[in-house]
DNA sequence: TTAATAATTGACACATGTGTCACTTTGGAG
DNA sequence: CTCCAAAGTGACACATGTGTCAATTATTAA
């Protein structure tokens, strides 16, 4: 029984994304999150304690929809298939970037935003072991710079994402670009 | 005549690095800065109208600072020589990028900031103007990938210093990698 | 020593965010 | 229809940041 809830879990999250995305994590407040989802800013306490409780959850919940289209990768044949597979999805979601480097602002004090961020954490380093596979397979394969530490080639893919696009190119030439130069560089 | 300053104006701007780095853009405040100058919260207003005007200026410092490096390019040589003396002044300031991404964040209202941020944007085209000699030098030389965007190469070359090295890599063999994929990609 | 001047101070009034909680609303079970 | 539990509300007490300004302090020219 209880009356009907007027908006969910997912919706909560959704407009978490938007506002992180709008304002970052210091400007970020339950009353501008109550106003978008047109509650009262009490009823966010029935659900999350605090900002970085919900913060972090949040990522949690971004961080698994990402994982399951990451996890994918390993069906992907073999590594041009994988790569182009990885690039296809980051590119798909560009934000994540962002918002992980705004969760890494949290300093949770609050014990359960304190767990929320350690399991983060942990997803964090499950995805670059996750991938180490793909890395390794390009290096067998004879298609990755063997000299090069794993991490740093998974730091440098995620981080590409991030070049600004100040000089408004074509999205399409963008990703390509990019691609390109991730691949061989800039260098001839 | 007057009374001895407390703090000269680059004291503040090395605090007011210091600080931005440490907590970010919305949670720096005059109060934390005062703390760290030991003065009163109030003195900073004899210089500073408020918190965006004062962040605008400093970037405005610290982008005259680099740009005073960075124009020294043209006296390097050949293209060798020029990118490597780029990689060096960019992984002796690696904290510029982040600064300027703090920067990015000022929304600013007050007139003063308003022009600050005006001219702090002035001052990455003309960055960006400025390397477009070095990037044309390259092209002619045949040493850089001439079907890549100008701008796209260079945002490619300054979003590299970003790159998280959370596995502790000792720092020079960080750099090398950076730079042996900004210049060669991932692959063989 | 004193007067002029500039730097500094700290209290005040205001604004915005936080976490709590007694109370109200809603909807289904009986 | 009545009652209960879950969901939602909004006011309260508190905390922290902002911008201002009259008063205080330090320095030096005369």
């Amino acid at each position: 029984m209880g009356r009907d809830r007027k908006f969910s879990i997912t919706e909560l999250y959704e407009h978490t994304q938007v506002l992180l995305l709008e304002v970052g994590y210091e400007a970020f407040t339950f009353s501008l999150l109550a106003e978008r989802l047109n509650v009262a800013r009490g009823t966010i306490y029935k659900y999350f304690d605090n900002k970085d409780e919900l913060i972090t959850a949040f990522m949690i919940y971004e961080m698994n929809q990402f994982m399951k289209k990451l996890e994918q990768i390993e069906e992907k044949g073999d590594f041009e298939q994988q790569f182009a597979y990885l690039m296809e999805i980051i590119f798909e979601r560009t934000e994540i970037q962002e918002l992980i480097n705004i969760t890494m602002q949290v300093n949770a004090t609050n014990e359960k935003a304190v767990a929320n961020q350690t399991y983060f954490k942990d997803m964090r380093i499950n995805m670059y072991t996750c991938l180490q596979n793909f890395i390794r397979l390009g290096k067998q394969e004879g298609k990755l710079n063997p000299s090069l530490p794993d991490t740093m080639i998974l730091g440098f893919i995620f981080q590409s994402v991030a070049i600004p696009n100040h000089f408004q190119l074509p999205r399409e030439k963008w990703i390509q670009s990019i691609i390109e130069m991730v691949s061989n560089g800039i260098r001839t």
